[in-house]
RNA sequence: GGUCCCUUCGUCUAUCGGUUAGGACACUAGAUUUUCAAUCUAGGAAGAGGGGUUCGACUCCCCUAGGGACUACCA
């Protein structure tokens, strides 16, 4: 392999909106790739459109990527900044002939555009072949493609895609104020950044086959290219707004972990075997593009939660605490002092059934509760005089309890129901419903633990004597 | 309309001419049970349709249907 030029891959969003999973998995492929070869993974914001173009959006995506944990082996370039280069080589271009003057105006280019399709061919600038004499009416500079032959797209996931070279219009190069276009700055750009390989969107693979062509206009080496199919939503349908999220930042807020992201993004139209779960170490050293499906994938937002709810499972404690406290800020919940703390002793608890953090907040509720609590209906109903006879013996048991910890209250719940001479259904879901004020809540004993003896008798305490009978 | 791409369980996918077409998510049933989960066990579920090629096609070729992209002085 050290005989061939090492790999260079880049992602080259437009900052016109935020970063779309579909883009943040392109990222992700391309980034997969340069690790997997050992090559470069660059970043080109793509600019050149300066009425769509915002600071903000470029921030966005940098943002977005940066969650992803998708960083650049180099400095972003900004395909703006590079104009003159790009222009040096359009006059490149037209000092071979390669490229022409077009002086038609757009209600021209307009009919020749309804005309060419009822014809069912590209469309032809009049100027092609002749050069007008010095005017200063504005101009564009066109790309003069082959009329004859055929373009072949050796696409890495598609296989060879043929086009037919008098079916590729010639696009524009400059526009008449000047800037340069997409389809020239890429060609220009990819060959200047050293790119060795274009994985990005499906939606290129036409643009493709008119870029290889002025890739060989210029002589440059034309670059491997990969086209990856679109991410659909749920229903097949382009993925917009209304499947639930597109940005990756919504995903953050959705509560989704970045590594759970990664994972579940790299397996969307890309496998390796049977393997579902894998690390990124796993992800680099198995994935290649030429192993990237064909077909569209969609978005299941079934199977994104399952992969979240194995990151949660692994992910540290204290970290999870973190996500938790700043999702509740974001609902407007403050928290007491001593909130994270209680935060991180029950989450281990709960963290397994947990999708997102959002939902590992709701299972934690109960920790944050502060005395005394509402009791719920349910809870209340609970509540007779048999019943908190038996709960007042319960809080005196646990009271006695040597060690306040998981499995030996467990024991001393155990030893309770024996004395009582009734099984734990006579109790359990009325101390639950003390402990927990009727939000959900782990196994009894863990709850006690979690919430300490303190807490724990004081919430039987409040239940039992100061809870206002409401029957 | 034209050009190009795509098509295996509901979804993501494995298979790279010979398999009882495998796995995962989801779903269903059962077990467990002090809530919600989690967990365990079992189960149903697929090669778009039609032609070829071949001893043999999910796999190769063609046609049809359906989906998608492009067809901008957007990227």
């Amino acid at each position: 392999m050290s005989d061939r030029p090492s790999v260079v891959t880049r992602f080259a969003p437009s900052p016109t909106g935020d970063l779309h999973i579909g883009g943040a998995r392109t990222a992700l492929f391309n980034w997969l790739y340069a690790r997997h070869t050992g090559g470069t993974f660059l970043l080109r914001v793509e600019d050149t459109d300066r009425e769509r173009s915002t600071p903000a959006a470029v921030e966005a995506i940098f943002r977005g990527l940066d969650w992803l944990g998708l960083k650049s082996d180099a400095e972003p370039v900004f395909q703006y900044k590079q104009a003159d280069r790009h222009r040096a080589a359009v006059q490149q271009l037209l000092d071979k002939g390669r490229a022409y003057r077009c002086w038609m105006s757009v209600e021209e280019l307009d009919i020749e555009r309804t005309k060419a399709r009822a014809e069912g061919r590209a469309i032809r600038s009049v100027w092609r072949e002749h050069d007008a004499p010095a005017n200063d009416k504005p101009f564009v500079v066109r790309f003069k493609g082959p009329l004859k032959g055929e373009t072949v797209v050796d696409d890495l996931v598609k296989g060879p895609v043929r086009f037919q070279n008098k079916e590729l219009d010639d696009l524009v190069l400059l526009r008449s104020d000047g800037a340069p276009t997409y389809n020239l700055a890429v060609v220009v750009d990819d060959h200047d950044m050293g790119v060795t390989h274009v994985i990005r969107g499906d939606d290129h693979l036409n643009n493709a086959a008119r870029q290889t062509l002025i890739y060989q206009a210029l002589e440059f080496a034309v670059p491997a290219f990969a086209h990856i199919p679109l991410i659909h939503g749920p229903d097949g349908a382009k993925l917009s707004k209304r499947h639930g999220a597109q940005a990756v930042g919504e995903f953050a807020d959705m509560g989704y972990l970045p590594e759970a992201m990664r994972n579940y993004l790299a397996r969307l139209g890309w496998g390796h075997g049977d393997d579902e779960i894998f690390s990124d170490a796993q992800a680099v050293e198995w994935f290649d593009v030429a192993d990237v499906v064909k077909a569209p994938a969609r978005l299941d937002w079934a199977k994104l939660n399952h992969i979240n709810n194995h990151y949660l499972r692994l992910a540290d404690d204290h970290r999870l605490a973190l996500l938790v406290a700043k999702a509740l800020e974001q609902k407007g919940e403050s928290l007491a002092a001593d909130g994270l703390t209680r935060l991180e002793a029950a989450i281990p608890l709960v963290k397994e059934g947990a999708k997102t953090v959002p939902e590992l907040a709701d299972l934690i509720a109960f920790t944050l509760k502060v005395r005394p609590l509402a009791l719920d209906e349910k809870t209340q109903n609970l509540l007779t005089d048999e019943t908190r006879e038996r709960m007042q013996r319960l809080t005196e048991h646990l009271s006695a309890a040597p060690i306040w910890a998981p499995t030996e209250i467990e024991g001393q719940l155990k030893d309770f129901a024996a004395q009582e001479g009734v099984g734990m259904g006579k109790f359990g879901p009325a101390l639950r419903g003390i402990l927990s004020g009727g939000s959900p809540a782990p196994d009894l004993a863990s709850t006690l633990a979690a919430l300490g003896r303190e807490e724990s008798l004081g919430r039987l305490h409040d239940a039992l004597f100061k809870a206002t009978k409401t029957l």
